[in-house]
DNA sequence: ACTAAATTGTTCGCTAGCTAACCAAATCGC
DNA sequence: GCGATTTGGTTAGCTAGCGAACAATTTAGT
């Protein structure tokens, strides 16, 4: 621990991470649901049915990640994964009645969470967070060489 | 997007979160060696061969993945772990010969990401960002049930 | 038209986190 | 001294992330 703020900065940002999943996973465990199972349940409720390489953006993970959650959900029986007669590659993905009836017990565990987290903490302090979180994340990606858009 | 920052400070805690732990990885990866592994590795080198014990409250991680990380190190001849003659129960890690000559070749990755990450951000922001999260985190935390000092 | 390149998804193998359940050893209470 | 509890570690099984490599399909280039 050097225990200057450079460091402890970054360190909080992991344990705050951490601690949100958790209680994520523990609102969601007694109905057999991941964090990000429950956030692609979210986006097929909001916008209806779509092609899985939609999701990719809106969650921001890579194929093989959102792969597997897929691949839960359509175990579990909750979503519904079909080839698009128009592009072959492409699957469709929209959920299913039973993870229509599951929906409707489940609680809103974001709104939970963001609420006991941050209330009554300053607009300007949370907005320092997010300039100074989102300035280093963009700082560490242009860092990596594997760049998504590169040429060869 | 509720665009609100009250969940965007949460959302840019994950990103910057996954982006140090890429950055990471990546420095890493030709040496065939994981964050934590080398953390497991740092700790053992500044303070010496200790209980696997003491290293759970170092790295503020479960039993469990531990464990695993501890295995992964002495399958790569990292580590070695002999079970204390003192107590049965514990096991005492230590760095091998050729943990050593590895750790010799490492760059120090957490130099490179804090300094690329928040160089020139001003102490006050660092601060904000660190009274923000850590009670953030310390809320979230006392929400969750299963507190591990529980009785029955 | 036909080959080369790009796109979409999966699979494999890894790190890293968790809970629950378990074993073995040490310690406590009486 | 002996049974019950606590402690230290592991195993099993799960979520969630990644890169590399692959197959299938579509699109682009010539």
């Amino acid at each position: 621990m050097t225990s200057s703020n450079h460091n402890s900065a970054g360190a909080w940002a992991k344990k705050y991470y951490l601690a949100s999943r958790a209680v994520l996973d523990a609102t969601l465990r007694p109905y057999d649901l991941g964090a990000s199972q429950w956030y692609v349940l979210w986006h097929l409720i909001h916008d209806g049915p779509m092609a899985q390489r939609d999701l990719l953006s809106r969650l921001q993970i890579e194929k093989p990640t959102l792969s597997a959650i897929v691949s839960a959900l359509v175990r579990k029986g909750l979503v519904a994964q079909v080839t698009d007669p128009q592009d072959l590659r492409q699957k469709i993905l929209s959920i299913t009645a039973a993870g229509r009836v599951l929906w409707k017990k489940l609680p809103d565990p974001i709104d939970l969470i963001l609420k006991t987290a941050f209330q009554g903490v300053a607009e300007d302090d949370l907005a320092t967070v997010v300039r100074v979180l989102s300035q280093g994340t963009e700082r560490l990606n242009n860092l990596l060489p594997s760049q998504k858009g590169r040429k060869s």
